[in-house]
DNA sequence: CAGGTAAGTTGCAAGCAGAAACTATTGCTG
DNA sequence: CAGCAATAGTTTCTGCTTGCAACTTACCTG
């Protein structure tokens, strides 16, 4: 990664996604709040006691979230003071980046294990480590990446396809 | 996820490292930043200049990376005036937290291929979406996943030490 | 109806982000 | 060596964001 074609880098990283994607996440509570959506935290005053987070920053994220796509919004039925923040398929799509980052913080950061662990349901043993793999499962480090146009992907079987 | 066990969740989540990661990372231009390191930006007016971030915001920010031990900082000996920023083995470690922030990014905000395109080297087909994988490599979802106490973890193969 | 719960909103103080100008070294050129 | 440009910051000032506490509005429960 890097080397002969460094100028054009330059270029290419105008259109990344990744500033698209930090506008909907980078900011202060969004993923701690992703997170206890995905612990099972639905209402308004669970997340406010469970993450200590001010309410009117909580409303002022949750508002963002449900504009972003990431969380649903719906009053329940059976009792109308309470609404239900769900994650929609977007949101649950941030599982391996929320995973990720989490595995580089127990890793490099709190250096523990970190119990409790995610399981796999079936057989109760740890997930693995998130990694970045070639279309055939082999794990990619620094130096096994490069970036592509357009001209110079091998177009067999294109990955991307297949998520949209 | 979630379900019977719905009550301990509150407690588990207070030591996850997900607050620790954020603390390194979760500031408003620190991803952009880590995105500049990989793609070969090292000095001050690169990223200055690429990312149009505010100076005294950059030198905050590189200083931040630089304490957190995921950049590195180093005067150049050739010319005295420079110093390089490089990414430490903590900082290349995201690399998986990115890609999968980007790809989500592409799919959910952007929605296009986006290329140039990450590919690998040795074959120029594009990388695979980040996933969560069972420690075989079997791909898991939403419904796949358990947190789970010491005594609930099969034991025999724990990735998690390989990586430590 | 009284009292409590849920989901916000408002007002205010402190801190952080951003733009522009300034500084301090170091290197380059004549 | 003098003068100018490049590099990596720092300073100053302004405006937005964060955070706390109190208030509000709708709804449920006895």
């Amino acid at each position: 990664m890097g080397g002969a074609i460094r100028e054009s880098l330059r270029e290419l990283a105008k259109d990344c996604s990744l500033p698209a994607a930090l506008e909907a996440m980078g900011e202060r509570w969004s993923f701690l709040i992703l997170r206890g959506s995905f612990n099972g935290l639905n209402h308004f005053e669970e997340f406010q006691s469970e993450l200590g987070i001010a309410r009117n920053i909580l409303a002022n994220r949750l508002a963002r979230l449900v504009d972003k796509g990431i969380l649903e919004r719906r009053p329940c039925p059976e009792d109308r003071r309470k609404i239900e923040y769900r994650l929609t398929d977007k949101g649950y799509a941030l599982l391996p980046t929320m995973i990720a980052l989490r595995q580089w913080g127990e890793r490099w950061e709190t250096c523990v294990p970190a119990f409790p662990v995610l399981v796999d349901a079936r057989d109760r043993r740890p997930i693995a480590q998130v990694t970045v793999q070639a279309h055939d499962g082999r794990v990619l480090h620094k130096g096994d990446l490069l970036w592509a146009l357009p001209e110079d992907v091998a177009d067999d079987v294109p990955e991307m396809r297949a998520a949209e």
